[in-house]
DNA sequence: CTGCCTTTGAATAGGTTCATTCACGAAGGG
DNA sequence: CCCTTCGTGAATGAACCTATTCAAAGGCAG
């Protein structure tokens, strides 16, 4: 993983340009500030051999390498960002601030800055879903696609997932029948617009005293677990790509919270759709 | 937009200070690199002026205010990155590495890299579809949910959207079906692990005549554009922060190629929904 | 107009980074 | 056994980066 992007593509290394190589591949995204001294440091080889390195991939010297490893990490280019290419940059940076909220670490050190935003409680949210059953799941209008993918995701490892992806009497009935099914949790997705429908079954699932783990862009929704992550708004609709991580983390973490059951049913899912011959040959998911 | 994470919460700023503040806020991706000279000749302010300016958000240097930037950027700290950072990491790299395409230019200048990987008709394929009427669209299995948000978008500019979430006989029936009533295209979602009704289907619209956008995550697929990004395969189930990245561009270019018809649709979707009520008072989406 | 304060940039000194040079040691062939 | 070739790291000097000092310019009260 943490390809160089065919940097190294025809060039013999030496050992200790392959231990630099090495270095650079799994520790990429620092490495793109570290200088030639700090490098050689950590690769354990010494400074001039980390230059001949940046000569023998085709560059003038150290710098110039690591101007072009920034790409890498974070795709800029030289190239005047369009409307289409800031939205993407946008969406990294949303999933840049949900992976240092993961860390629990503030993203910033000094300063007098205000209060950092809680942590998201993703463990504790799945190992809640990963023992509720039935798992009633439900996203409307522009979060039913979410809702979707983490229906399927939840339905290979949970063995009784509902999934609800329009609203009226037809959601409200589900939460009421999956409650007298046993349930004490609901999963939902409620991404802007929201949908005053999604916030009354919110308030419905209270009464009938479903726990609540909401994904959402900002907290202050009628929650008991609020995974929130922002969401991009630079172009016509809003894109999801950090709730998405967040939901995938979360699937992630109902898995981990029972693992014997999901590998079983992993396992089983992999024997009967090879039998029937669902996918294209290939690897598992 | 580009916020500074609340860095200069309540300190008074000097017109010199505020210009640094200003190209900060409007250029931190790159200025994270810049040392202090580059960084006072493009904010148009002496280089002492820049230390000060560190100095006075409570940093000891110039070196710690840059230090600090960088999780704005990139949202790394120090941490160790467990299983779910760097399965987000990874999913930030896909989304640079799909940036970078997008500018046509190559992510990597220098080496004797091999051949880049062709450009994404993103813009052709939104002209196309924005013109096609009526527009399928499917995803199956794991797909099915980045179909049904691509739906909803494209339903929201578009006057007849078909979205086909079920394999069977029922997609290829409604492949036929829209191909009699005028489809000259159909656009399909294809992630691994790809379904074999998903290449059946593809394979039936190019009989039917019907010319196919496929995003999907690599080439290879029976396809006249394909739109393709990497996935996210370090958990347990794929993450498709790229694929949907990709998908918000492709309905972002088929509002752009019909920019009359897509703004009274949205007006009229806005009062419309205004009137039932349907959502939350708030901004537009 | 004078004195005081703030702000700013030129100049400078001390530290760091990087490419080059050179010497040492290991591997391989005669 | 010697010699060549190659890879490596210590040492070096030029270029660069940053913090500090200092003087000039502008605003403002008296």
């Amino acid at each position: 993983m943490g390809g160089l992007g065919g940097l190294l593509d025809g060039v013999r290394l030496s050992p200790a340009q392959r231990r630099i190589a090495l270095y650079l591949s799994e520790h990429l995204d620092e490495a793109i500030f570290l200088s030639s001294v700090e490098l050689a440091e950590r690769a354990g080889v010494s400074q001039p051999s980390v230059t001949r390195f940046a000569v023998a991939l085709g560059f003038a010297g150290y710098p110039e390498l690591r101007q072009a490893l920034r790409p890498l990490v974070l795709g800029r280019t030289a190239g005047e960002p369009g409307l289409i290419e800031s939205a993407i940059d946008g969406e990294i940076r949303n999933l840049g601030l949900l992976r240092s909220r993961l860390d629990g670490a503030p993203a910033v050190e000094a300063g007098h800055g205000q209060a950092p935003p809680p942590p998201l409680r993703i463990k504790e949210a799945g190992e809640a879903l990963a023992a509720a059953d039935p798992l009633p799941i439900f996203g409307l209008r522009v979060s039913a696609g979410l809702a979707t993918t983490l229906g399927y995701y939840a339905r290979l490892i949970h063995p009784d997932v509902r999934l609800f992806t329009h609203g009226g009497s037809e959601l409200l009935d589900g939460l009421r029948i999956v409650q007298r099914a046993g349930a004490q949790w609901v999963l939902a997705v409620v991404l802007p617009r929201y949908p005053a429908e999604s916030i009354q079954a919110l308030e419905y699932a209270d009464k009938l005293g479903l726990r609540r783990v909401v994904i959402t862009d900002r907290p202050g929704l009628p929650a008991d677990i609020t995974l929130d992550a922002p969401v991009g708004d630079r172009l016509v609709f809003d894109s999801h790509a950090a709730p998405l991580a967040v939901a995938m983390a979360l699937v992630e973490a109902m898995a981990d919270a029972a693992p014997l059951r999901t590998q079983a049913r992993l396992e089983d899912y992999e024997r009967s759709s090879d039998e029937a011959g669902i996918f294209l040959p290939g690897e598992p998911p």
